[in-house]
RNA sequence: GGAGGCGUAGCUCAGCUGGCAGAGCAGCGGACUCUUAAUCCGCGGGUCGUGGGUUCAAAUCCCUCCGCCUCUACCA
């Protein structure tokens, strides 16, 4: 960002800005008391009325002996005028040195102009910050994605529907915990460094706790400590964090995203599934503002109730009637029909989950509960009552993606030794022992549910890449040349 | 990691059958005391992502590298 150009600007710039000092304006303003946000301003607008206000300068229009600005803060927009019969010879050749981008602060009457626009007509003003940088373009905005994720502020600063995502991100987080809050449910935190990364299967980030001289990782889930506080008797519980994971980028996967964990003790997959059908069309309604969700070209709708269907069945829906009754040799083939690679070894469990997240899960564009997965893909969670095989839990789809899995979660410790134990395989130390010695003092029966917020966002605001709903997402860090 | 696409002024974008690097906005100078994508006159602004190659001549064709996007791979 040093191009020779640039400094053009930012030479111009700095000279206004010490024209300005020399003229006795301090370019970087301490705290000014205004009316109100802008938004506020319009609403209370009365002709005739003194306001203060402050904000950006974001356009200027300039009569020669009279001057229209628009300044610009996180709330609204707002016309000033300049006279120089009303600001005096000096003042308005001050203001002359104003550049786009300035923050200001003003002080005059409100009034209606002829063509109708409120504006406030300034008697008195101050610099608030100097620009010594250009901001984009006032017409087109910044649409160079690099720079709107690089330079979030200025994206944030020049485009509203930024900013609206983000007040929408807000909303949902405060409308979560209200929600929750209202039924019993208390927040915790617990460690997002950990001496092992348990909870999900996925590569976490190491680092180094140089005081203990101990290797760490960063967490991939919360679930093992809130099933500890389960232990504890905290009866309904919810975390609402940051998860790490060590993985590739993509339109849907950030390494660093928002979970939200809730247990509820005594509880089960059907409790879970209620909660969050709920909260779902809450959130909508809250956040979205109705329930009927654009996402490209389609139209999502939350009103519950929601479809709900077997694993088995949807695989029977896609791949015909005898599905499970395949030999695998057959069921690879017609997984290759559908362009889906099985690997050597894999038997029909493989392919079919295979086939399951390659081809069948987006496609569940409606809101989804799959129900009843293979036991051995969810080894935290208890069997079905009818079906060792099915491990009695959901995975609700929305939009193609995988929004939120939800348990019943599994509290025999010596079931669940047998399990982590099993997919440890020889790497003995990978098993949690901490947490299997909390299970072996009694876990209540529980259900428990884990929500992807950055991805319901993206269905909440119709955002097609999971950076657009992250304010800083991870890009390759720049190489200075 | 693999495949494809993209990278030109501060911003948004043209130019890409090789032949003097362009427009709008922004900036600078001038006119204008109700404009609002203000208008009018004039002017400046470029490592065409980087490095190399082909050629009399490269923003344009070829290769390297960097970054971004999409798909893919990894991903309970």
């Amino acid at each position: 960002m040093t191009e020779a150009t640039g400094d053009q600007y930012r030479e111009q710039r700095l000279a206004n800005m010490r024209e300005l000092q020399r003229m006795g304006y301090d370019p970087f303003g301490s705290a000014f008391a205004r009316t109100g946000t802008l938004a506020e301003i319009r609403a209370a607008f009365a002709a005739g009325r003194e306001v203060s206000a402050a904000g950006r300068i974001a356009t200027m229009r300039d009569m020669g002996k009279s001057r229209f600005m628009d300044l610009r803060d996180g709330s609204d927009r707002f016309q000033i005028y300049l006279r120089r019969d009303a600001l005096g010879e000096e003042g308005f050749a001050a203001a002359g040195r104003l550049d786009l981008g300035d923050h200001i602060g003003v002080t005059g009457a409100l009034f209606t102009t002829r063509s109708g626009e409120q504006t406030i007509e300034v008697r008195a003003w101050r610099m608030m910050a100097k620009a010594l940088r250009p901001l984009p373009e006032k017409w087109h905005g910044l649409k160079d994605v690099e720079a709107r994720y690089r330079q979030r502020y200025l994206d944030l600063a020049c485009n509203p529907e930024t900013r609206e995502i983000f007040a929408r991100r807000s909303r949902a987080a405060a409308a979560v915990r209200a929600f929750l809050n209202a039924r019993g449910f208390q927040e915790v935190e617990t460690p997002m460094m950990q001496p092992q990364a348990g909870g999900a299967a996925a590569r976490p980030f190491a680092t180094h706790y140089a005081a203990l001289n101990a290797d760490m990782f960063l967490r991939i889930a919360p679930e093992l400590y809130l099933k500890r506080l389960l232990v504890g008797g905290c009866d309904r519980i919810f975390e609402l964090n940051r998860c790490f994971r060590n993985e590739g980028l993509s339109r849907t996967h950030n390494p660093e995203f928002t979970m939200l964990e809730i247990y509820e003790a005594y509880g089960d997959v059907q409790s879970m599934k209620r909660l969050v059908t709920d909260m779902v069309a809450h959130l909508a309604d809250t956040v979205y503002g109705g329930r009927a969700v654009r996402m490209g070209e389609t139209t999502i709708d939350l009103n519950p109730p929601w479809r709900e269907v077997a694993y088995r069945e949807l695989l029977e829906e896609t791949m015909g009637a005898g599905w499970h009754a395949l030999p695998a040799d057959e069921a690879r083939r017609r997984a290759a029909e559908r362009g889906v690679a099985a690997e050597p070894g894999w038997g029909l469990a493989e392919i079919s989950h295979e086939i399951y997240e390659k081809v069948i899960e987006r496609t569940l564009v409606q809101p989804t509960f799959v129900t009843r997965l293979p036991a051995a893909i969810v080894p935290l969670a208890r069997a079905c009552p009818d079906d060792a095989s099915c491990a009695d839990v959901f995975e609700l789809v929305i939009g193609g993606q995988e929004i939120a899995p939800g348990y019943t979660e599994l509290n025999d410790p010596l079931e669940q030794r047998r399990r982590l134990e099993g997919q440890a395989g020889a790497d003995r130390e990978k098993v949690d022992e901490d947490f299997l010695e909390a299970l072996e003092h009694g876990m209540p029966p529980a259900g428990g549910m884990g929500v992807g917020i950055d991805r319901l966002l993206m269905v909440l605001s119709g955002a097609e890449a999971i950076r657009d709903v992250i304010l800083f997402p991870q890009l390759r860090p720049r190489k200075e040349p």
